[in-house]
DNA sequence: GGGATCGGCTAAATCGTTTTAGCATGCTAG
DNA sequence: CTAGCATGCTAAAACGATTTAGCCGATCCC
């Protein structure tokens, strides 16, 4: 059913039925009737435009690409349902790409996306050096790139969320595990880590700070090889000798990996130790005990991306805000209790 | 860089251009040194050919739509994952929305999917009465659908594998979850359960046998409010006082739930009850202990779909078949060991 | 020598829209 | 009476490719 039946059908040209049917400004010349008779026969006939011819005419597809490292890992897939939500309600679609983290295959998607003509590009953790084509949106980028909007959260909010509960249990000697040094978040999240503490009158303990090493550049260590780690750095907190009362982890995985550590070497949880992750992943509330974590609102990071995303589609000359900073919450289970010297 | 520019800038017609670009059998015709100009110029000029006119063009726009409830779910998510690899790798690309299980939103979604001139569609986990418009593939479909290929695990072996791994650990009174009444899995997982029981020469009590509600109908249970349920019934089970060494769950969620309410009765893992769950999810790694568990092979089931859907838009005459089965694997961990009368 | 064939290319139609420019017709104003 | 102006519509040119039909020599064959 095309444009063109529609109007022979009814007698009429098809730049008539095509000026009705988009309700364009130029269609005021056209009597009411005239209007109501082209859509009654467009609804009979069960007319609907060929989106495809009409892209190509326009020059807009309606259209975004979506960058990822695996669309099965929680993060990637969470950020993506939010950007979806706001994509649909807004009339577009998006193509993704999984790039498993291999560079060599960023330009090549990056390639197929924009021969689909895509009108602008979501990126989730997935650095990129060279400017984009296209209009784009980061969501947790790993640098500042000139001109597109890095969507991320709140660093400072989400240290003093986490260290403000600890300090008011009673903790003063926390444990830290750093971001590998490849992760975009790992700087800013110590920053805000370091200046936290000086508010709250905490000192941190460089024997107690350990570093995680989220496996060769490049390449993301899986969520077993995470666990396995923060499992030996939980031994290794404890063979440091040094004293501390908690332990605030870089993610929810290692949380969990040193909560196994301290539980097997007799330490429980939170009795002895306090505990508290980051990210809010499915299992930290299948823990025993259930872990206290910093959740980041991946849903809303996606629709604000998305949202920014389109904004700038609109508006292509006005310059972007270089960032947009989500706030995190604090989610308070039961791995988190009084400090020991205090209970 | 359009294919007229590429033609005028080496004195050839578009016609020929568009010839040797897609090694057309027509272009047999034209001297190797000529299409050897073409292709160079090409690649200097940096010429990309516009996806969306060669759509409109040849009706073919080498994309599929892909309906499932909630992208960043881990069953879709993974199955998604799958169909992924597989569609990218054939240079093809695909549009996804997520209905919520809002049956309203189907037709909705299906609209706008056919609209974009998708060609074929594949629905994960999504309750589909009518026929569909386009050629499709259902993973873990609720009936059949008539020329609807259907992809879903083999019960059958499911069932064996994890019965035969607790009978051979000398388990002979197994209790069990039951699926959710308007789960797809839910009667033929039990009757293979039923089959495999028999042939292993295991009785199944039906005081131990409980059926998980799943929350209202069309609904879907959130992970906590499973968890939840796995807890209470967890709590029923010890309550009923029948005897029982191995609990062999519907899912990983009820599982861990279950796992809690046995440890807080003082049950031991596995030593006084041996528990088994299904899907593999991520947190079933994380458990302590860990959790034994039925994988169901994700990547693979849409990878397998994405695959058929392929073959039937190449050949659209031949019958499908009406379901491809997927073997599931045993993960054998620490949820499960020696029954006690035998320890 | 004349028809058939072949080699190397191209003109033009087509896909289904949108959009620009403008054509009749009738009415109004001067 | 006629220039000017609405009114209600349409012809035709895009958009950027693919594909069908066929042109124009040159060679071949008998």
């Amino acid at each position: 059913m095309r444009l063109k039946d529609v109007a022979a059908h009814i007698g009429l040209s098809p730049t008539t039925v095509s000026l009705v049917m988009n309700r364009s400004p130029a269609a005021k010349g056209i009597p009411p009737e005239t209007q109501d008779r082209v859509r009654a026969a467009a609804a009979e006939l069960g007319y609907r435009p060929n989106f495809i011819a009409r892209s190509l005419r326009r020059q807009r597809t309606f259209a975004v690409g979506v960058l990822l490292p695996e669309i099965s890992e929680g993060y990637a897939a969470g950020v993506l349902a939010g950007i979806e939500d706001e994509l649909l309600q807004e009339g577009y679609f998006y193509l993704v790409a999984g790039h498993h983290s291999k560079p060599d295959l960023f330009d090549d998607y990056l390639q197929l996306l924009t021969e689909r003509s895509v009108e602008g590009l979501i990126l989730v953790n997935t650095p990129l050096d060279e400017p984009l084509p296209l209009p784009a949106v980061v969501v947790a980028g790993h640098r500042e790139l000139t001109g597109v909007t890095n969507v991320a959260i709140d660093h400072q909010v989400a240290a003093r969320l986490a260290l403000a509960h600890l300090a008011e249990l009673g903790h003063r000697r926390i444990a830290f595990f750093k971001g590998h040094a490849h992760s975009a978040d790992t700087e800013a999240r110590w920053q805000a880590i370091v200046a936290a503490s000086r508010e709250l009158g905490l000192e941190i303990d460089s024997r107690l700070t350990l570093q995680l090493s989220g496996g060769p550049a490049g390449e993301q260590f899986s969520p077993e090889e995470g666990y396995r780690e923060g499992h030996v750095f939980g031994r290794k907190l404890i063979e440091t000798g040094a004293r501390f009362t908690a332990l605030f982890a870089f993610n929810d995985i290692s949380a969990i990996g040193a909560m196994r550590a301290l539980s097997e070497a007799g330490l429980r949880i939170p009795d002895d130790v306090a505990v508290v992750g980051f990210d809010d992943i499915l299992s930290a509330a299948f823990q025993n005990p259930s872990l206290t974590t910093v959740r980041q609102p991946l849903h809303e990071m996606g629709r604000r991306a998305a949202a920014e995303l389109l904004r700038k589609l609109g508006a292509p000359d006005e310059d972007a805000q270089p960032a947009i900073t989500i706030e995190p919450t604090l989610v308070v289970r039961d791995s988190t209790g009084p400090a020991p010297d205090r209970a």
